[in-house]
DNA sequence: TTGTAGGCGTTATCAA
DNA sequence: TTGATAACGCCTACAA
């Protein structure tokens, strides 16, 4: 430690005495408390600019407000995060509250990050893609307010959900493919039981299919999310005896690496495969993806989040579950083709 | 705040109490003190397991001691950057430390974080690729420990950075273009005056191309980093009425933008255009990309810093300036054609 | 409307 | 080797 060399920090009595006023004076003001006169209120603040005074954290924690709220993200090298990042940091630009980032990919557990996150009194947390169970995630809100962004839980009533229909958006994508003639679609998903986004686009793939009579070509591929692992997947499907007409992928990242195996084994697409995606992240744009993808609003999303999680700060109790709708983006990895079928 | 309704937390008083010692006992067991006895030691480490206490981050800050550092990354959307926080994660995974994490990008200035940082009495902090200058940079370092990563300061003394050789990298990147034949290339740069990184890959790609005789070709067009001025400045670039046969970019996701835009307008690289991108991101490997790259050891880069960090929180006032070796990857867009010129 | 005083959980000094 | 205790900076009853 080195602190002792560092210029001591300006204290909440130090503007007082230099505004001539009382420290609980500069503490209403800091606080919008009632009962402050105007004067008294421009004393202070010219006080506070004119020191530079800053709030220490660790002082108000100690009194239990720290206006800061927890975010924890699953994987920063998927930009759809960063998507839902700039959501709750404009959703929370107006107020005095500050986000703490914890990212659990590769070093740290969530549990760990999350702990970490309790242990600096975050007044409330925001959970996305959490890979922890219903009962889990319920006994965590009851230490504290809780938003789970990404997280299928319409009857929990100890915390807020906010989510895109993954059913419906599993639906859109069968149903374009099936609308531009593609039929044998695989659905080229994640091997995590326990995400409930995973299981809502696993099911609407699966009724969209039934609905369009091609139960029989119903085929689901689990595979990891290590690049490897998906690699090797891409490589396993689109080698069987009778190659898929199209794949439906759980994520762009996932479906990029689709394009890249497919182009490496002699494939175009859509001409041998069709490809869609999630997320409509920006490389779909990109021409030499072309990506049709299903888009989610990721900044609605965080905005939303960041928002109920405020209110649940504020003191709301009652659950609210939203439910945001998905949109369909066509591009050329799907395009109708003449001779397809 | 709802804090009242929640399960008070256990403090230090509860866990001496419950092992019948003195809560000093139990402050010095938690930080490795001098002069606990080993039986003193095991009853209370079994009343912390026991009690499953945690220590107050807010209490130890009024101490001066907060265990954490800062890592302020400017955008989340470069895989680059996840890199590097992979390896600041690792090396901190043995200590006692966290890092808090601060996105600059779109949504708050680099100040702004830093200063919630402080707030937050962060022991230390990394600064990667900070926009500052190296005034406020020196002015920073004196408030508390600093690394500066991504920012070149050979001589600065009250901070350390960490770096690969930019101008090398630049350099690596010229002279294989010119080796597979590439003469005219043309440098899409960042526009971005205050980077030290930008200009010592500026530099580099004058020096190599003059060194290779090509004074006459070199060319460098500054853009700003957002995709809209992105892809206008490619298709300025790929429009000029003498096109460049090669575009050295100073960063992948400018690279694969410009594949897109030359995509677009009919150009496959390299036998219309070469193209060398920067970072060797997780995007130059897809097949549909095939970009050539400069390699940055990502995580190396930021365990490193760590490691300077966490020794200049133990005390170390000396400086040190890392530089790490670039190393070129190359894959199809800049491989030799057989009619170029 | 303004001021006083006590306490939040931890660390570190000093005494036993 | 252990333990008692005074800070750290802020918030908030309560008093004036």
């Amino acid at each position: 430690m080195q602190e002792d060399r560092l210029p001591p920090r300006v204290t909440i009595r130090q503007v007082a005495e230099n505004a001539g006023v009382s420290v609980s004076a500069v503490s209403k003001v800091l606080r919008d408390a009632y009962g402050v006169s105007a004067s008294l209120r421009a004393r202070v603040e010219a006080s506070i600019r004119e020191l530079n005074y800053r709030p220490l954290a660790a002082a108000r924690g100690m009194r239990g407000r720290t206006y800061t709220l927890g975010l924890v993200l699953p994987d920063i090298r998927n930009p759809f995060f960063a998507e839902i990042l700039d959501g709750v940091a404009s959703a929370l630009a107006e107020t005095q509250y500050q986000v703490m980032i914890g990212i659990t990919e590769p070093a740290a557990s969530e549990d760990a990050v999350i702990e970490a996150m309790i242990d600096r009194q975050v007044e409330g947390i925001i959970l996305v893609g959490t890979v922890n169970v219903e009962a889990v995630v319920d006994a965590l809100a009851s230490r504290l307010p809780l938003v789970a962004l990404g997280f299928h839980a319409p009857t929990m009533r100890t915390f807020d959900t906010v989510n895109t229909d993954d059913q419906l958006g599993a639906r859109l994508a069968v149903r374009h493919l099936v609308a531009n003639g593609f039929l044998a679609t695989t659905m080229f998903s994640l091997d995590r039981p326990e995400s409930t986004i995973i299981a809502q686009r696993e099911l609407g793939y699966r009724r969209e299919m039934i609905r369009c009579g091609l139960s029989e070509h119903i085929n689901i591929v689990r595979v990891g999310s290590a690049k490897a692992q998906i690699v090797a997947g891409a490589k396993r499907v689109l080698d069987e005896p009778v190659r898929p007409r199209a794949l439906f992928c759980w994520s762009d990242l996932v479906a990029v690496e689709v394009l890249s195996v497919a182009s490496d084994m002699g494939l175009t697409s859509p001409n041998d495969v069709a490809i869609v995606g999630y997320d409509n992240s920006p490389v779909c744009a990109l021409a030499q993806n072309g990506l049709t993808s299903v888009n989610q609003p990721g900044a609605v999303l965080g905005q939303s989040a960041a928002r109920l999680l405020l209110e649940r700060v504020g003191g709301r109790v009652s659950a609210q579950h939203i439910i945001l709708q998905p949109k369909l983006i066509m591009r050329a990895s799907s395009a109708a083709v003449s001779t397809c079928g």
